[in-house]
DNA sequence: TTGAAAGCGCTAACAT
DNA sequence: ATGTTAGCGCTTTCAA
């Protein structure tokens, strides 16, 4: 079904038309190279002005193949958790300051549309790409970073290929959790994990692991429940604990949106935390001080996680040959009143 | 600084010299064209899953820029409000069913990013704009929209231009708010607005002093306050209020971020809700049944707006000469115990 | 300092 | 059923 695209019709030509000049001369305007006569730049310029004119990307892109089109693209796993938001924001505001456009998808966690929106960003000739694979073994990603196009990891790595990532130190900040936890005497210590093929999800299994044996604490199978990083899982998952025979006296959830749906399961069944069961959350929220109770969560910087991707990727992209590197940034405990 | 593209460089040339047809021949192939001869068809379209060949879209944009290239640009006006997110999931699933892409901008309420970001969709020849107007008088905004360009405002509507839209009952809600909060015989009832030129922030002050109006309460300047729809403003505006002389004994937070930010500070001072302050939110989120009490709000159907702006945008792109319609949603208080 | 022209990958009108 | 070719808007090499 044909549109007219109307809009927009403004082009090189027409401004070339308007100045006299051929066009060539226009896009020397544009691209600011410094072999134009200063009047004719000038003309030129005002002319660019008074059509409102600005050059067609698409065209450019198309033609610019080996340059730099001032494009990254963002592949976020979830936008629905606030954890991504933030690192989105990092790397907007980043990627604003370099001049780059950037063009977001969110494949919901599934792997069918991430290999849909990878094509999207293949085909749209990105200079780069920011994203979060589904897994340390997620073929797509990894096809498309040996294939050369400059990328940065976040949040999850990629085995089998040397490639710019930033993350966190998920093995150390659910020890903190844990070990917090133990500390103030908890002893039946659960743990609801998410997606179990993630890494940061096993990472944080280890750190709950280490946390249990250091305080002599007996691994318990039945403690942990495996799910899919949302919030109906935290929902779900919270309430087989509860119903178990011997249920926990503390539960540790996996991120953000678990932590959400174990407390709405806690507060559906009138449970009082932390005297009937505490609850320590990976991700902190900037409104966790407003929950009920205040929440006990291990703090990404997820801003700058995103900062710090968007920026190697930006220098990647002006420096392919630079050797990559892996930026593993600290994770910290905020204690409130949860436990 | 040149990079080298050496990724994606099959194209329609390659797959057609391996296939030893024209490049025409493979077109029609991508496209279903059915005038191919079916062993033909099928020897290309092995070849094309044998070299991972997809179509370049930006080439593909660039010719057709009469017909639609299934790329829809959606303009957001604060990525970190949940609100927005909740529409954004409505608009991707729309899109992903229509087999649409999305090119997502957030311009953070800043008129300067939203002018690039606009100019930004119409180079990039999106086929239609979803986007919040910063107001209704937004000229960028008003200006695209003139060029032809089928565009969808959500939220906010605008004025001098016939558009299409899809809006809440913003008065209503904050009535049914506000009127809740005056039968439960809260006297000193507080608004705090979010920025004052988007029409949804006056429509709901509208609603605000009809309430009060209808329960017989005499409006006080004192216990309005504007701000700019941000977390840090519910901190601040709360806390101003709480200063005041005769403080609020109830406060209508204009969003959800507001609202965020008012029950930190509440919290921070150690008050008791509701029996030393109330609070009714406009927003609700999934989570605020977690919050501390669990919150009151005004539920607007977010998803719900998201999903009818992409089917409108869509048949608006499909049968551009049909008429411009506005949805209004409706709005529904959800109580709780913050009240 | 400026212009002419090739070509990026694709589609569609026209030709065969 | 298939091929040839113009041209979308732009940058850049080469020539003037």
């Amino acid at each position: 079904m044909p549109i007219e695209n109307v809009y927009n019709n403004i082009n090189l030509k027409k401004v070339a038309e308007k100045a006299g000049v051929s066009i060539a001369t226009v896009s020397r305007v544009i691209n600011n190279s410094p072999s134009v006569n200063p009047q004719t730049r000038a003309r030129i310029q005002k002319i660019i002005k008074d059509l409102n004119y600005s050059p067609n990307r698409v065209a450019k892109r198309l033609r610019n193949r080996n340059v730099s089109s001032k494009l990254l693209g963002v592949l976020i796993p979830d936008i629905q958790n606030p954890f991504y938001v933030e690192v989105l924001r990092g790397i907007e505001d980043v990627a604003y300051l370099h001049e780059y456009a950037l063009i977001v998808c969110n494949f919901s966690q599934d792997e069918v549309k991430e290999k849909m929106y990878l094509d999207l960003m293949r085909s749209e000739s990105v200079d780069g790409l920011i994203t979060a694979p589904t897994s340390e073994e997620d073929q797509q990603v990894i096809e498309l970073a040996r294939s050369g196009l400059p990328m940065v990891c976040v949040d999850r790595d990629l085995v089998g290929i040397d490639v710019d990532s930033v993350l966190v130190d998920n093995r150390k900040g659910a020890y903190l959790a844990v070990d917090y936890l133990a500390k103030k005497g908890y002893t039946r210590i659960a743990y609801i994990s998410g997606i179990p093929k993630i890494p940061s999800s096993r990472d944080r299994e280890k750190g709950y692991r280490d946390a249990l044996r250091d305080n002599h604490i007996p691994f318990k199978e039945s403690l942990v429940k495996y799910g899919d990083s949302r919030h109906e899982s935290g929902v779900k998952l919270c309430a087989e604990l509860l119903d178990l025979e011997q249920p926990p006296d503390a539960i540790f959830a996996g991120n953000n949106l678990i932590t959400l749906g174990a407390l709405e399961t806690i507060h559906t069944r009138g449970l009082k935390i932390p005297e009937e069961i505490a609850v320590v959350g990976f991700d902190d929220m900037y409104w966790s001080i407003s929950l009920n109770p205040p929440l006990t969560a291990v703090r990404q910087p997820a801003y700058n996680i995103g900062k710090c991707a968007a920026e190697q990727l930006i220098s990647r992209i002006d420096s392919p040959g630079r050797p990559t590197s892996q930026m593993i940034l600290k994770t910290e405990l905020m204690v409130r009143n949860s436990c």
